[in-house]
RNA sequence: GCCUAGGUGGUGGAACUGGUAGACACGCAGGACUUAAAAUCCUGUUCCUGUUAAAGGAGUGCGGGUUCGAUUCCCGCCCUAGGUACCA
């Protein structure tokens, strides 16, 4: 019988369905090791051959695993709320929840094809009710919860408020908004309710604040930052604006610096952990006080660089800063307005566009230098962001390039304040010299100056060390229906939780899915949705970073109706060990999924400081388009004439991107092609040596460049196996790269030797119970240590690569021995599950067992010669082979080695300065 | 601009700590089997010189350096991809 991967793999996909083959429970004496992959959002448009990745190096990973020996958690889900659906929904009118359950229904039939190991009996869907109710239920903790600096962790409000009955505000140190009210003990007693939650809600780490927001109108919702890029949204790319709303934050600020920390602990790849530390942004340095006596005030800026305190010519202030119309004198009121409205005019992309042109206005006032007291004019520019820092800054245009820019050409001074600066042409930030024109720092160097300014500062009280953030408090609401509810309603303007006994709060029914009348969220639209019939319920809905913050918790006790995860269950799985996905979530997912991680540890539900302990980004497949070359005629009309890629320049020719599914190594199908629009029925073509050939592109993948490949297609020609191996063998997991079909057979045709090294010519299976030679022994070896190596360091390209030379030797010894064929398949499960099920069971064994054998033990025994080559060279220069046995030491063979009569003729007299050894072969001799 | 990763045959890529560069696969060329095709197998395939050959030379983006020996380490430059940006 030939390999026939579509029965083989039909069979196996439903015994491992029916049997719950690797369904994954606690009660083990085994190791544990979670493995888990993003979950996906279930989009319309479903699979194509980029997604399943990461899936397949996870699947690899985890089989693997198991035949190592450990209880392995390998489950998979869905991130089931999200826009598709609901802008689907506005569309058409369906349910998002039948959508979603459409195309998951897809997904998972999909999924099931390429013979995945999960565990689906713990599958996770993020809009079920079963799941959100715990989603609403973390943000009830996060609600009642505030965080205390003084032990660096969240506790429960409880504890503030006990503060503030004992001793008032004083000595709390807590991360909460800027306005927060000073008062005794007796004061707060005395507040009303409404004036206690009022002051409670600043304190909260899920908080209700007016908030700048990004605005995005056309998808008529708010958006974090991490989903504005470039000035636009990140999905659909519309224009974004600035806007002061009411909104929900989660104030993850408070964990910036255990955020930080905690990336020197984990084990990511080097730019994920860059891209967090930069978004995190963490900058040392101090708060400055520049007094302003005739409105007896201060300015306050932050700066890196205290040490250039005295090189201060001016200071800048954001156009939007608070002070800034009460600053400007009557003189330069007009420039000033002007310049406001110039600034406020221009969007966002054109203020990042345009960086060179220096712009600015004078205010007219001017600062006292907090050391000099010397008087500082104040400007107004641009450059200057109110959204970072203060939204002011000190100038020193010979440290800082845009400050010298800007001097120059307002034409205000430049002081160099250190000895070692050139400033001739551009400023200069280098710390290395003394300080000059300085004061009492003069003479000083920058770690002497930087703690003098600091004491000096403080004992004026207009100073002290500062660190500032750039991480901003995550917007934590969306104006949208397909989200979770926000489990809180209002009385008297103020938000209140409802009961946790109450939760799911369940997303209403609506007659649309679009904002009401009023301007009002989709929930608006929700008739006789009050709490207890009488108060708004919060019409906002949860962002969709919130479901997949926490998920991974859920896997580990799916079906707990008492609490999100059972402590045993959580104690038993720890963190995920190995987590498998794309650097897109760099700033998002990873970032938030580590925050509630941080929190949910904080009061005390588990002990792990990090969630992912490993992380591999797998990279991204891209599409490789295939061309067609449209001949023109003298107008420019396309004809129906089509020239082949290496003639096109002999015509006046339009490329046209043609179905990559009819192409074959670039060769066009040019039948197929005359269906492929009804228009090129009667198409022509142009061949060079009887074929036509199409010119290629990496592009995205995507419908209207035709460069989608379906894996269901790659299937149902070469077997699921022959995917999961051709994906692997495609180029190392984390590169990214064009999906391309055209080597795929190479790998099919190793599949099919594995088939045949169990079967005789006819067809028949037919395995020997002979000892194996040692020839056979030692392929079998070398195979079992390469793929262990290889999958520890997760480079599954080099193993696949491997096993077909493993193959080809085991066919060239015509070895058919079970006591070799059988420790083979077992290498090969992970990578090729279907195939070497079939012929473990072939073999005999138990159906099923093969995905928890055990791996092979390497024996290094196998692998050692009893004649090696050895290749040997005299200063680099000249090299032969020399055949020696093997179990000689150093020391022998550098006899044997120096004896021989052409090392002699090369060596011409010469003394010997050191042989070179490497695996114990001498490889060089150096005179 | 800054940060990070990378640059190797016609193509995807290999070479794990400095040790025979180009494994493995695709493609291509030639051959065997076959009436033929499919399938399978064998041989060759970095480039240049050389009549096939023997043999020699060059060669891992470019220019230097360290070393007996460099795709690998160091310095300078060029290019590509991803991230990021008036962040004070």
């Amino acid at each position: 019988m030939d390999y026939s991967h579509k029965s083989i793999e039909q069979k196996w996909q439903k015994f491992w369905a029916d049997n719950q083959t690797f369904k994954t429970s606690e009660s083990t004496e085994k190791p544990k090791y979670y493995v888990l992959d993003m979950f996906p959002y279930p989009s319309g448009a479903g699979l194509h051959v980029g997604h399943p990745l990461g899936y397949i190096a996870s699947d690899i990973f985890s089989r693997y695993k198991r035949l190592k020996g450990y209880n392995v958690l390998h489950p998979m889900g869905y991130d089931s709320f999200g826009l598709p659906a609901e802008q689907y929904a506005i569309q058409t009118g369906q349910h998002p929840a039948i959508t979603t359950e459409t195309n998951i229904n897809r997904y998972r039939e999909q999924l099931d094809n390429i013979g995945f190991s999960y565990d689906w009996s713990r599958e996770v869907r993020t809009s079920d009710p079963a799941y959100y109710r715990w989603t609403q239920w973390i943000f009830m903790q996060l609600f009642n919860a505030w965080y205390n600096k003084d032990v660096d962790k969240a506790e429960s409000i409880e504890t503030l408020i006990a503060k503030f009955e004992t001793s008032g505000s004083q000595g709390i140190n807590a991360e909460c908004d800027d306005d927060i009210l000073t008062f005794s003990a007796e004061e707060w007693k005395s507040f009303s309710e409404e004036q206690q939650q009022r002051e409670i809600l600043k304190y909260r780490l899920a908080y209700l604040r007016e908030s700048t927001v990004n605005w995005c109108a056309a998808l008529g919702t708010v958006l974090a930052n991490d989903e504005v890029i470039n000035g636009v949204s990140e999905r659909g790319g519309y224009p974004v604006e600035q806007k002061k709303m009411m909104q929900w934050s989660m104030r993850i600020t408070a964990y910036a610096d255990r955020l930080l920390r905690g990336l020197d602990t984990v084990d990511w790849p080097e730019p994920l952990i860059e891209m967090q530390r930069n978004w995190i942004g963490k900058s040392v340095g101090a708060s400055v006080k520049f007094p302003v006596p005739q409105l007896d005030t201060d300015i306050e800026v932050f700066t890196t660089r205290v040490d250039t305190i005295f090189g201060v010519s001016f200071i800048v202030l954001a156009p939007e800063h608070e002070l800034v119309s009460a600053l400007t004198t009557e003189d330069q009121k007009s420039e000033i307005e002007s310049y406001i409205d110039k600034t406020s005019k221009k969007s966002e992309l054109d203020r990042m566009a345009d960086t060179k042109t220096v712009s600015g206005a004078f205010t007219g006032s001017y600062a006292k230098h907090p050391i000099t007291g010397k008087d500082v004019q104040i400007w107004i520019a641009d450059y200057v962001l109110a959204g970072y820092g203060t939204g002011a800054v000190m100038a020193v245009p010979s440290g800082d390039q845009r400050d010298y820019l800007f001097a120059k050409h307002f034409n205000l001074p430049i002081i160099p304040i250190s000895d070692s600066q050139n400033i001739e042409e551009e400023a200069d930030a280098n710390k290395d010299g003394r300080y000059i024109n300085s004061g009492f720092i003069n003479g000083m160097t920058y770690q002497e100056a930087v703690a003098a300014l600091i004491a000096k500062l403080e004992e004026l009280k207009l100073g002290k060390a500062k660190i500032n953030f750039r991480m901003r408090d995550a917007i934590f609401g969306r104006q949208r229906y397909w989200g979770e509810p926000v489990p809180v309603y209002f009385k008297n303007g103020l938000p209140y939780l409802i009961k946790e006994e109450e939760l799911p709060l369940l997303l209403p029914e609506v007659d649309k899915y679009l904002p009401t009348e009023t301007g009002e969220p989709p929930l608006g639209r929700a008739e006789n949705w009050k709490y207890q019939d009488q108060y708004e319920y919060e019409l906002s809905t949860m962002p969709g970073w919130a479901g997949s913050s926490w998920y991974w918790f859920r896997y580990m006790d799916p079906q707990n109706a008492e609490s999100f995860a059972s402590k045993e269950a959580v104690d038993y799985w720890k963190a995920v060990d190995l987590y498998i996905g794309g650097s897109e979530h760099a700033t998002g997912h990873l970032l938030y999924s580590r925050f509630w991680n941080k929190f949910l540890k904080d009061l005390g539900f588990h002990n792990e400081e990090e969630p992912f302990k490993k992380l591999i980004n797998q990279g991204m497949i891209q599409g490789r388009s295939n061309f067609v070359y449209r001949v023109l005629d003298e107008e420019g009309r396309g004809t129906n004439k089509f020239v082949s890629f290496g003639l096109r320049d002999q015509y006046n020719t339009i490329p046209l991107h043609v179905d990559v599914n009819i192409v074959y190594n670039d060769v066009l199908d040019t039948e197929k092609f005359k269906s492929f629009r009804p228009d090129f029925a009667d198409a022509e073509f142009v061949l060079e040596d009887g074929k036509y050939i199409c010119g290629t592109e990496v592009e995205k993948m995507s419908k209207s460049k035709f460069n989608v490949v379906n894996p269901d297609d790659i299937i149902a020609n070469f077997g699921a196996d022959t995917l999961r191996l051709y994906e692997m063998f495609l180029g190392p997991l984390e590169q990214a790269k064009p999906w391309n079909t055209n080597g795929i057979e190479g790998v099919y045709k190793f599949l099919r030797k594995v088939w045949r090294l169990f079967h005789d010519a006819g067809g028949n299976f037919n395995v020997s119970d002979e000892e194996p030679t040692k020839a056979e022994y030692k392929a079998l070896h070398k195979i079992i240590k390469k793929v262990e190596d290889d999958i520890e360091r997760f480079a599954f390209n080099t193993s696949v690569s491997a096993f077909m030379i493993c193959v080809n030797e085991l066919t060239d010894l015509k070895c058919n021995k079970r006591k070799i064929l059988q420790d083979l398949i077992i290498v090969l499960e992970p990578y090729a599950p279907h195939i070497t099920e079939e012929l473990w069971s072939l073999l005999g064994n138990e159906a099923g067992a093969i995905s928890y054998a055990a791996y092979p033990k390497f024996n290094p025994d196998y692998l050692i010669e009893s004649v090696f080559a050895y290749p040997v060279s005299v200063n680099g220069k000249m090299k032969m082979n020399l055949p020696l046995a093997l179990d000689l030491d150093a020391k022998a063979v550098e006899e044997i080695v120096l004896a021989n009569a052409d090392v002699q003729r090369y060596l011409d007299g010469k003394a010997v300065k050191k042989l070179i050894f490497v695996k114990g072969k001498i490889i060089n001799i150096v005179v």
